[in-house]
DNA sequence: TTGTTTTATCGTAATATTGCAATAAAATAA
DNA sequence: TTATTTTATTGCAATATTACGATAAAACAA
């Protein structure tokens, strides 16, 4: 054994999991947080702005976009990446949820 | 290579990216989630909550401990489980200051 | 003391993730 | 066409995670 049963467990659980699994990693991270200390989308330039080899980089980017968590679009010769904002919101509303559920509890 | 690069990032976006790790699982997620369907405080009987083996199960508590999500005390026998509301509402702010970026970009 | 119950740790196998050099692919420019 | 630029993919090595059987540790009961 050793990979993770997710069979074993809900489809919600499962969904939430990978989100967070999307952002469980400092290089993720540090790419939404640039992403979000522009103006506008990105055209290019995501490379320039982290510590990793353009391989490293392009996969993670791939991940964040298999999690919906940004999106591209081909601009000519570079791609524009963007934010979803329908993601972010999601994630908001599960900690919203718990937040909520936690003020009714003893603890 | 093949380990994470933490050195190369800042204090802030490998804590937040740690929080997110404790959550990437969906084991983690459904002890979260129990915890929350309950009124109080769970002593014991998690195990029998999940489709894991207990070693495997005392394993994902550990991190969830790790990552301050939950905290744990000792009562007798069993051990009593909470949720951190301080940890939960420091992603939940994450994620709103994520959104009031958002809202003022141009995707 | 010896049981019983509950949780933690050790050891190990299976699998997943991370990072990057090398290379490919795609779009445009000259 | 041939460059040039930008992003994606392949292949592989290093490391991390996941899961569990076996065992230990801790607290109480008889």
């Amino acid at each position: 054994m050793g990979a993770s049963k997710s069979d074993s467990f809900s489809v919600e659980h499962n969904e939430i999991a990978s989100l967070f699994k999307a952002l469980s990693h400092p290089a993720r991270i540090a790419i939404v947080d640039y992403l979000l200390s522009v103006d506008s989308c990105i055209c290019g330039d995501i490379v320039n702005e982290l510590p990793l080899a353009q391989p490293t980089i392009s996969q993670h980017l791939k991940e964040l976009k298999n999690a919906n968590i940004i999106k591209g679009t081909i601009e000519g010769t570079a791609i524009c990446y963007c934010l979803n904002p329908d993601t972010m919101a999601k994630i908001e509303k599960y900690f919203g949820g718990i937040i909520h559920q936690l003020k009714n509890k003893c603890c």
